[in-house]
Order: C-alpha cells, then sequence, then structure tokens
DNA sequence: AACACTCTTGACCGTTTGGTCGGTTTTGTG
DNA sequence: CACAAAACCGACCAAACGGTCAAGAGTGTT
C-alpha cells in the first residue's frame, strides 16, 4: 500500500477554510469567485477542488465548523446565566468575525440540504438563549419569550455590522453594556 | 415635436422597482438575474433596459426611494420620543420588507460612487435614534451612546429574519414589546 | 530503487450572466 | 393622416464563473 493522505492535511483544509471564509465574508460569497479564494490562499482554483468538491461544499464546511464550536461553547461549558452567556457570544466572535458574517451573508445560498443542518444548529443556540432569558421571566409566554429572545439575537448579531475594532468601546466593554441592557430590558417587557 | 415621455412612466418604473425588490430579495440581488426580475415583473429583460440603465441603478433606485421615504418619515413626521420612533420604524417596514431586507444584503453590490449617498441616508436615520436616545438619557457619552443607539438598531433590523407575518406577536404588538425592552434597557447601562 | 498515489498546476470547457441590437408595434403631435 | 419617437421584444454577444482534465512534481511504502 503506497502513500496515504498528508499528515498536514486537516490543517491545509483548515487553512483554506479561514482564507476562503475572509474573502467570501470581504466580497459577498455570491461574488466572490474560486479564483478570488485560491489567490487569497496562495494557491491555484484546481488545488481548492481536491480538498473541496465544490464551492458549496466549501461554504458548509465553513459554516458547520463555525456553528459546531459556537454550539459546544454554549451548550457544553454551559455558561452561567444570561449575561455570562451574552459575554460568551461575544467573545466568540473576536476570531471568528468572517464567518459570523458570512453566516448572516450566505447561509440562503445553500440548498435545503446542506442548509437543514445548519439552521437545526443555530437553533440549538436559539434554544439556549431562550432558556437563559426564561431563567430570568419564568412568566413570559411562548410568543413573547420568543420575541425578546430574537431581541436579544439582533443585538449580538448586529454587533459586527458597526463595530470597529481599536474604536470606541472593546469588545468586553460592549459585553457588559449589552448585558445590562439585556437584564434592563427583560424586567421591562 | 412627436410624442414625449409616456405618462404612466415614473409608475412603471415605480412598478420595476417593486417588482424587482421583490424578486432580488427572494433570491438574494447577486444570485438574481435580470431575466428572472423581468417575468416577475411580467415584462422582457430588455424593457427593464429601457427604463434603467444597468442593474446596479436599478438597485440604487430602489434603495434610495425606500430609504429616502425612512428618512423622511423620521425626520420630516419628528417622531414623539423614543417608544414612537421604534413604532414608525416598525411599521414602516409593513410594506417594505423587502426593501429593508434588501438594503441589508445588497448594499456592499453597489460602487462607492452610489453606496456614498446611501450610507449618508442611513446616517441621519442613526442621529435621529440617538437623538431620542439621549434625550432619555442625557448623561451617556459618545461610544457609550452610539452603543446602545446601534444596539436598539439591531433589534429592530434583525425582525424581518424570524418575524412570520400572521405568526406570533403581530408587529404592533411587538412594536410595543420592543419599545418597553428598550426603554428598560437604557435605563439599565 | 521502483512504484503508486497524493499534491499541485495551467489550460481548457459549458453555462449563465449583464447587457446590446435590429426590428416591430404603439401613440402623442403637427 | 403622416410621422417621429417611445414602448416593447427575441435573438444575440462577450465576459466571467464554477468546475474539469491531463500532466508534472513530490513523497511515503515495499
Amino acid at each position: 500500500m503506497p502513500r496515504g493522505i498528508a499528515r498536514d492535511y486537516e490543517q491545509k483544509r483548515a487553512a483554506l477554510r479561514k482564507g476562503a471564509a475572509a474573502y467570501f465574508a470581504r466580497h459577498g460569497y455570491d461574488r466572490a469567485s474560486m479564483t478570488g479564494a485560491a489567490s487569497e490562499c496562495g494557491v491555484s482554483k484546481a488545488l481548492i477542488y481536491h480538498y473541496y468538491e465544490s464551492k458549496e461544499a466549501l461554504l458548509f464546511d465553513i459554516l458547520d465548523a463555525h456553528l459546531s464550536e459556537l454550539v459546544a461553547l454554549v451548550e457544553d461549558a454551559a455558561p452561567q446565566g444570561l449575561p455570562d452567556l451574552i459575554r460568551v457570544i461575544l467573545m466568540a466572535y473576536e476570531h471568528a468575525d468572517v464567518e459570523h458574517k458570512l453566516q448572516l451573508d450566505a447561509l440562503d445560498a445553500l440548498p435545503p440540504e446542506l442548509k437543514t443542518p445548519l439552521i437545526a444548529a443555530q437553533r440549538r443556540l436559539v434554544a439556549a438563549m431562550s432558556r437563559a432569558v426564561a431563567a430570568e421571566r419564568p412568566d413570559l409566554n411562548g410568543d413573547r419569550l420568543r420575541a425578546v429572545t430574537m431581541s436579544v439575537f439582533g443585538i449580538l448579531n448586529w454587533f459586527y455590522m458597526w463595530h470597529r475594532p481599536g474604536k470606541g468601546l472593546s469588545r468586553s466593554e460592549y459585553a457588559t453594556l449589552a448585558a445590562d441592557f439585556v437584564r434592563g430590558g427583560i424586567s421591562a417587557v
């Protein structure tokens, strides 16, 4: 039996994911070409197709890795209470801004069979947030609980759109402010 | 002097804008083809190019009309206080969900010279919101005021992503909840 | 050393896209 | 009515895209 898969195969794939994610996020997934993503990674387009069978498969792997990590962080680490959960999510985006942006921008580009499992992961994040909100306001019913939960996600998901690293509040400072804001908001609805 | 512009020229353009906006929003601006947009509007592609010189020009006009209307609503009508402003914005999206989605999805597809005036309009909305927030909390400084303002926009801009007409809270009910949430949040930061 | 298979590439291909063009029909005006 | 321009369309075009392929270079295994 001659040589098998290279030892750094998985690292190469990861590097491709990171480079392509940055390129996709910067130009928008649909406008971004595979040729461009390849040259961003310093390789030929054909090489990407050696590691990934299609542009869609590459996008799926980027989003799947990102969301899986997030779900693990939120479910396994089991943050203590709502403020902690908010902080954990915001800080997790620190080195994953591009993947997060891509998730909001490009998920619709995937066909249903690839989209469904990612939506399922998103739902687990929503469920975790919903539990944390319900812990503070056990009296909120279904529709109102959902509305409040989604309002919190709105705050968190919008962050990357306006925040510029090095300007204004730091990520950590904003995490504190957001947690306060949400605490006050929840007790007022 | 032979015939001039048709009397319904501007209505036809508006119909094209509306139809194309719906098609663009449903499929994503980049994935959406002009052929598809044309057939959604019940006309030939060549006709769209009779009314608009390019896909970009069409997108610009859609977003420009939408944002101008929003700015007029927010500045001229001068909503009374923060809860009223929140309600006005949420209700304005009622028949402009597709334009709103497009604004978040496709603005980056425009070249700088078309993008700039739209960003300027967005800034006027932010400024109006910022004033309303500052009216309730005159002690908030620049960075924190900005962070709170953007958090409010996060809540509002995220609404279209999770709300399904006819399910859960109505738009008006959510406007009340969001206003309460924001009021409580602002006084807690 | 010889083999078999991975890694890597530049050139190529079919399809789709935004956009154009030549022509027909319609309509306001003199 | 005559006519000129607007309104409208089917067919076409060049460019860009996702993806393929044949072939060379490099490397673990026997």
